[in-house]
DNA sequence: CTGGCCAACTAGAGCGCGCTAGTAGCGTGC
DNA sequence: GCACGCTACTAGCGCGCTCTAGTTGGCCAG
């Protein structure tokens, strides 16, 4: 005799299976294969027919699963994206990355990495849940497991440039934005500028060599001051703390990001500094505060929407494409001057 | 003849097809099933069999897959996560939501409502995905939907008190915070106090209207005054700016949330005005800006590990318990004073 | 020696879909 | 008249796992 099965599955809180698509099959006196026809959108099947198999499911409230599909599908077409939700600049690129995918047909899967919860968890739920590609935002990990996991999966790290991986990168020409910046800050009679570092946070290695060539251009390879931090107001604060302390304040800092760039500009002015008066200060990313900021902040925009179009883009494309290598797109960013950068100060 | 199957799923770069249970347990020598039993953790395989299993899967690089897991389970033991990407304190929510439900042995599956994709869209998702309940932060969906909603699925909504539906609640006494906030500001000696409103966003009808009460209550009934905005910088930015063309400039301003309060403080900074000598500001939740501000703020602190932790217990009973109905948490807010709230300018 | 019990393990259906191979029915051209 | 093509539809395996209902073998009591 067949066992039973007993424990039934997916109920609602009435007790009621939830309809698949033999339940639509049937009420619409149609074969399974149609009913899944219809909801693939393939043609196939009759206007009428389609228009009633269509009816019959809304009826009912069935609902494709996605489980079920992903199982059985050729290609999964869904694609894992991996973000730090505290990150602002992810959020933004995140949600752009929303639509880029749809247009191309693909679901989107999230996961983030938290303080406690490492990036390859993350990942391995990603591609537990069948994800083809991956598209990581300023991903933290080596470049050892990064190739490993290029090689496995369709891979695309965002805002963060991996040397010597398998992986598409995606990312703005941190060098040029910063000599933007730097040009910028120079002209202006600058030379005390310190760097505000963003640690292993993404961009924040490219940000600080830029700095350094940038001084050494300039003749000003002695004068290369760049303070520790991260990518977060705290940093930018506590930075901004440090250099009141060691009473070696420049007349300019470069920040790593615009959240630094905020802490900073908050811990002067309880500090009672003057920013552009005392000290300028430039940010990068161009967040949404930047121009809320009561001194509104000079900083290099990246553009996210276009970030993340390139980046599904590769992705896609190395999905669909045979044999398509890993390539990279390089943005160019743009300074963004408001009015936190003035002439120096008369002491300097 | 059999159909045979053209396409090979699940192929990495190489053309591996990806290791399943079947190729470890013809491997390790054993059948399908006790890989199985190995996998879930349950009892029935000897330790020694156990290791070998897990050290033959580890060599084959062999990994569960969910979406197969998914399909076959009776419970899929997922809680679909739906925030906002863009709130900081959705961030903090979800971030203590994942610790709460891997201590209970719940995967989390995140998605987020974004301008231009709907929270409906977004749950639509996560039920496809097969969730067995829905924690959600903030929605922004009536009622009548969260009802049939709640009733189809064990619901949750945080921060968001929702009146006449069937799902559970988890959010902080509105009303006591703010009656903290006001009894402050009043016994500051404030009497033109005005509220910057937060819209439609999660917790701003409640506060709102404890604002009016705490008003009237205090014989202030015809000093209330309500600005419209959102829990936004911006609508905090654009609030301050109305106030200030309107030159009626209150004595403190109480707003919906902290980034509508970091708003006012910028704007008002941008027009040269004193915090708290010319005006005091109040936030709400506590954010971690609040005490980087210039000027430290005073605010009403939320705690999103307490809420999460309410929130994920309180979904997982319910799947657990027979016919447990939904419930209601109200947790304690405090009032943090900090320096932004002072004794009212002079002329007042 | 027999029977019973338990721990360790296996067989195989089925979760809800996608997809290939096939069929039925109906014009259409010669 | 028949071959041909085309549209509309169906049959049924298999995706990788979970889970019920077994089977097997070893050990011990009677």
């Amino acid at each position: 005799m067949a066992p039973l099965r007993v424990g039934w599955q997916q109920v609602d809180t009435y007790g009621n299976r939830r309809p698949t698509m033999a339940d639509v099959a049937a009420r619409a006196g149609v074969s399974r294969a149609l009913v899944s026809i219809v909801f693939r959108g393939e043609a196939g099947a009759s206007s009428a027919t389609r228009e009633r198999i269509l009816r019959v499911a809304d009826e009912l409230g069935y609902r494709p699963d996605s489980a079920a599909r992903l199982l059985a599908r050729d290609h999964s077409r869904t694609l894992g994206v991996l973000l730090t939700l505290h990150q602002p600049f992810d959020a933004d690129l995140a949600e752009a990355v929303h639509p880029e995918a749809e247009k191309r047909g693909y679901d989107i899967l999230l996961a983030t990495n938290a303080p406690g919860r490492s990036e390859r968890k993350a990942v391995e739920a990603l591609l537990s849940h069948r994800c083809e590609a991956l598209i990581l935002l300023g991903p933290g990990s080596g470049s050892t497991y990064l190739d490993e996991l290029g090689r496995r999966t369709v891979t695309v790290s965002v805002g963060r440039r991996i040397t010597g991986a398998h992986v598409d990168n995606v990312h703005t020409a941190e060098a040029k934005g910063v000599r933007q910046a730097m040009d910028h800050l120079l002209g202006l009679g600058h030379r005390r500028i310190v760097h505000v570092d963003g640690g292993r946070d993404p961009g924040s290695a490219e940000r600080r060599r830029a700095y350094r060539a940038a001084m050494r251009r300039h003749g000003l390879g002695d004068e290369i001051r760049v303070v520790p931090g991260r990518q977060t107001e705290e940093a930018g604060a506590a930075a901004a703390r440090s250099m009141l302390a060691e009473r070696r304040l420049p007349t300019a800092v470069l920040a790593s990001n615009d959240r630094s760039a905020l802490g900073l500009m908050m811990a002067f002015a309880r500090a009672g500094l003057d920013v552009p008066g005392d000290v300028s200060v430039v940010g990068y990313d161009d967040s949404h505060l930047s121009h809320l900021m009561p001194v509104g902040l000079t900083t290099v925009r990246q553009d996210p929407a276009r970030l993340a179009e390139h980046a599904v883009r590769f992705a896609v494309e190395r999905l669909e494409g045979e044999g398509v290598a890993p390539r990279e797109a390089v943005l160019d960013p743009k300074l963004v001057v408001r009015a936190s950068t003035g002439l120096p100060r008369d002491d300097a």
